[in-house]
DNA sequence: AAGCGATGCAACCGCGTCTGC
DNA sequence: TGCAGACGCGGTTGCATCGCT
C-alpha cells in the first residue's frame, strides 16, 4: 500500500515563500502556537502544505534564529559533533543554539567539507586522507567507555546523569558503530582528576595515549589554540580536554 | 557586457518513527 | 496489537547570486 500524501498537492503552493505567506504564518503561530502543521494551513489561510510551513517556520521565521555567518567556535563545535554523531544535524542543531539542522547541513556541505579536505581529512570519516584503514591504535580516536548494552544500563546510574533517557545516544554510538567499525567508540566516562570538586563531565574525548585538544584531534598540533599534552605544552595545570572545550551542563545531551 | 560555471541556501521529497485509537 | 495519520529527519534538488573569462 503506498503511502498517502501528505497534503492536497493540486492545491498547495510550491517554491520560495513570499512576504504575505511568512506574515500569515508568522501572525497564526503567534496566536496559537506551533503544532497541528497538518491542520494549520487551512486554518492559517495558507496554499501550502504542513510539512511546507513546518519547514518555514523552523528553518526561516522562528524568532530565536541567529542568523548571519558561523563563528570559527561554532565550526569546531559541529566539526567534533560530526565525527561523534555522524550526520545526525538535528542532534548537532540541539547543541548550537539558533542554528537549525538544514542550516547546519547546509553549512557542513558547503563550507566544512572543503575546509577539511584542504586540511588532509576525510569529512566522512574524519580520518586523514591517504591514512591506511588498519591499525589505528594507536592514534587519538573519539572514544566511549562502553558499548551500546553497557550506555543502556548506565541509564540507572545517577552518577551518568547525562545518559539519563539516552537510549538516542546508545543508538547513536551503535549505527556509528555499525558504519564505523574501525573507529572507537567506547564512552568513556571518567572525572577528570583535576577537577573532582566541580560537577561530573558529560562526555569526554580520551585518545588512547592521552586527551587531545580539538586542534591536535584535527591535525593541527602545533596550533596556538591547542591546549593538550599533545600539542603545546601549556602549563602543569592544563584542564586537560574538556569536551568540545565547552562546560558540562553545556553538554547536556537534551536541553 | 555577456556567457558560463561555481557556490550557497531555501525548499522539496521520501522514508522512518512516534502516537493515538 | 495493529493500523493509520502526523511528525521529524536526512538527502537531494532547484534557483538566485557571484565571480571569472
Amino acid at each position: 500500500m503506498g503511502r498517502s500524501p501528505c497534503c492536497e498537492k493540486a492545491h498547495t503552493n510550491k517554491g520560495a515563500w513570499t512576504k504575505e505567506e511568512d506574515d500569515k504564518l508568522i501572525a497564526y503561530i503567534r496566536a496559537h502556537g506551533e503544532g497541528c502543521w497538518r491542520s494549520l494551513p487551512k486554518a492559517a489561510g495558507l496554499l501550502r502544505c504542513g510539512k511546507s510551513c513546518r519547514l518555514r517556520w523552523i528553518n526561516y521565521l522562528r524568532p530565536d534564529l541567529k542568523r548571519g555567518n558561523f563563528t570559527e567556535e561554532e565550526d569546531e563545535i559541529i566539526i567534533k559533533l560530526h565525527s561523534l554523531l555522524g550526520n545526525k544535524w538535528s542532534l548537532i542543531a540541539g547543541r548550537l543554539p539558533g542554528r537549525t539542522d538544514n542550516e547546519i547541513k547546509n553549512y557542513w556541505n558547503t563550507h566544512i567539507r572543503r575546509k577539511l579536505l584542504n586540511r588532509g581529512i576525510d569529512p566522512a570519516t574524519h580520518r586523514l586522507i591517504n591514512e591506511p584503514a588498519q591499525d589505528h591504535h594507536d592514534e587519538p580516536t573519539i572514544s566511549f567507555a562502553a558499548n551500546s548494552k553497557e550506555i543502556k544500563e548506565m541509564k540507572n546510574n545517577a552518577e551518568l546523569n547525562f545518559m539519563c533517557n539516552l537510549e538516542e545516544s546508545a543508538d547513536v554510538a551503535s549505527s556509528a558503530r555499525e558504519r564505523c567499525p574501525d573507529l572507537n567508540l567506547e564512552l568513556g566516562i571518567s572525572p577528570p582528576s583535576h577537577q573532582l570538586h566541580q560537577p561530573e563531565p558529560l562526555l569526554r574525548f580520551t585518545g588512547r595515549k592521552s586527551d587531545l585538544c580539538l586542534e591536535c584531534n584535527l591535525g593541527l598540533k602545533n596550533s596556538q589554540n591547542c591546549r593538550c599534552s599533545v600539542g603545546v605544552i601549556e602549563s602543569e595545570t592544563s584542564v586537560g580536554y574538556d569536551f568540545l572545550g565547552l562546560k558540562a551542563s553545556v553538554l547536556d545531551y537534551r536541553s
